[in-house]
DNA sequence: TTCATATTTGGCAAAATAGCCAAACGATAT
DNA sequence: ATATCGTTTGGCTATTTTGCCAAATATGAA
């Protein structure tokens, strides 16, 4: 069994895929990055990320139907929480080495901070 | 210093999703699922994803840019390597939870293997 | 019931992405 | 010099994604 983890068949890549596409997207990112704090409202959200709340729960679709994150209503809102623990270690991680890298961009142009 | 992490700027914020983005393609996925095994040339990784060289090329561009793979030529060869060391472990972790997520879905379906 | 509040869905236009062919490029060999 | 090999880039079309508005839906309050 489970020869998939070794030679991923082709469902199990676009699965796989369909989770990084989902975070691929700025405010799909942020959105995410603020659930690591516990869960929010579609209304905190879409304060975030300043789009139309259309816009917002589209986005949240994305990320549902991916399994990174997952809704429960409760009381008059609908609830959104990360469903996807090992993230929060990836997400560290990569912001590590990007900030690594923007500091070496910044000091390859001579400027002394670029987190404006 | 590095506030970044607790609260993303735009520019940060970007750059990480630029990772995701770039991983969120079934062939680009799978490239790099091959690359943890050690580098390999482009040739190779057509062998592997079969479309057009051109678009194999297209895709480790994506992959490049975004600092997930490097490329160093040596010989007649370019070499494609990753460059994101963090990512095999949360390639493993989603790896698991697809595999987990697969398997109850097949057992809803009354299938006793979806690994085709 | 009607009204308001929170969220999703339909539909459309603009923008981005994917993939192919052909052409260009750079290095090595002849 | 030409030829060849491995790779990238130009240019194009088809497909997908994004984001807004408006409309639908669901749920709680009056």
């Amino acid at each position: 069994m489970n020869e998939m983890e070794a030679r991923p068949n082709r469902h199990f890549i676009a699965e796989q895929a369909k989770i990084f596409k989902a975070l691929g997207h700025p405010s799909r990112l942020l959105m995410v990055q603020a659930l690591r704090d516990g869960e929010k409202c579609v209304c905190d959200l879409q304060a975030l990320i300043g789009a139309d709340m259309s816009t917002v729960s589209r986005h949240l679709a994305v990320l549902r139907e991916a399994g990174v994150v997952r809704s429960e209503k409760r009381g008059t809102n609908i609830y959104y929480a990360l469903a996807l623990s090992c993230l929060a270690t990836f997400l560290q991680c990569t912001g590590t080495l990007i900030a690594e890298r923007i500091r070496q961009k910044s000091a390859l142009l001579g400027n002394d901070q670029d987190a404006t």
